[in-house]
RNA sequence: AGAGUCGGCCAGACAGUCGCUGUACGAUAGCAACGCUCUUGUACGGAGGAAAGUCCGGGCUCCACAGGGCAAGGCGCCAGGUAACGCCUGGGGGGCGUGAGCCUACGGAAAGUGCCACAGAAAACAAACCGCCCAGCCCCUGAUUUUCAGGAUCUGGGUAAGGGUGAAAAGGUGCGGUAAGAGCGCACCGCGCUGCCGGCAACGGCAGUGGCAGGGUAAACCCCGCCUGGAGCAAGACCAAAUAGGAGAGCAGUGGCGUAUUGCCAUGGCUGCGGCCCGCAGGGCUCUCGGGUAGGUCGCUUGAGCUGCACGGUGACGUGCCGCCCAGAUGAAUGGCUGUCCCAGACAGAACCCGGCUUAUCGGCCGACUCUUUUC
């Protein structure tokens, strides 16, 4: 694999170098059963073969990420715990250009099965359409 | 060298970089009585052998509980280990394998009940299809008749050798015996009983004795012995906003009693209808209290703990001493990217904690042992 390709497909050349702009407190999370109902109830969709993402703007002045993994769709807990990894990944280093909304990922059945690039270009794509 | 058995161990590695999470020590800010929270720095920890299935056994927590019995469920050769077990260790019986070894729900069928397809005469207080043997009536054949010999049908009786059916048909093989047969008799094997010996025991060995009891099935009911109260960390304890609801107290004023302050009694308060009063309808505001929801804190990791050594024990394991602290998340951390290397990385993610069992699993290492072949 092409060096060059891999670091291309991110948005922002800085990404990857040590800002304070790339860390992911848990304040940027979704925490509470409230905050998941205030975004399903009126939700921006994005659907693709892998995830469906859903966005509504909230007031706090920086984007929250939330996760919807449910267990019918992907068996195994590891395979789950590695899309979730790879959706708070991206989610982090995307957080600048994110503006202030919440975010919840849910994950189709089969998106166990793609590879890591496959999922990250996905979830860019998803950033782009319903952010920029 | 090949094939195999048993036991133990590992679970891609390294570097750079960006993150997540816990603890410790700091820094900044906020509330400010210890302290708590936000952000942040440094250091050190950060999934498994099965973390899984949730199939057993415990700890812990709450509820229930005088004692005993019944029911229900589980377990089931013997001894030991253990907090406990359906687990483990050692031993015995049975089965498999040339062997190292492996498998084994392995108490009771002379307490009772049920079931046993098909085949077969018969599947259970035994019975007799084809047979074999004996006797009798009548008939046939042979030698002159009686008589004798042979044969056939039928009748009565004996028999369980042989045939055939079946997973299984009142032990097996052999010799004797008999009309034919039969443990009828004998020898060996099997079985039962008795005694002695070895063993804690299961059980084994030896000797004597009985001709020999009687189908299988108890992961069918059942009998015998032993065990078991129920629910689970969403257990349970604490803090506790908003809203609704509950309990209590107070709230302008007016009149009376009282020398007076205080106090006591009555009325009454706020809203709507109404110009006002009466009246009717409804309960206002403030504070306090308790229950309790969202949310939060604890439970939450120091424990039947791990390592090493010594001792006891065949072993499971136990005892003692030195040392160690080895995940604790909670919309849920242990990862992303880049590079290098190789034998190319399987199954798979903690959720209160332990002990087991079962199931999934790429490959590799170590030790002990067995069989076969070759060489010396």
């Amino acid at each position: 694999m092409d060096k060059r390709t891999g670091k291309s497909v991110l948005l922002f050349p800085d990404a990857g170098k040590k800002t304070n702009d790339h860390s992911f407190p848990k304040s940027y999370r979704l925490s509470k059963s409230a905050d998941y109902a205030f975004v399903f109830a009126r939700p921006a969709k994005s659907a693709d073969g892998i995830f469906t993402v859903l966005v509504r703007p909230n007031e706090i002045g920086h984007a929250r990420l939330g996760l919807a993994i449910s267990k019918k769709n992907i068996k195994t807990a590891v395979a789950r715990n590695r899309i979730k990894r790879l959706i708070r990944e991206s989610f982090r280093q995307h957080l600048s250009f994110l503006r202030s909304v919440d975010i919840i990922v849910l994950a189709k059945r089969g998106a166990d099965k793609k590879n890591n690039q496959t999922v990250r270009r996905s979830l860019q794509a998803h950033w782009k359409k319903l952010v920029g």
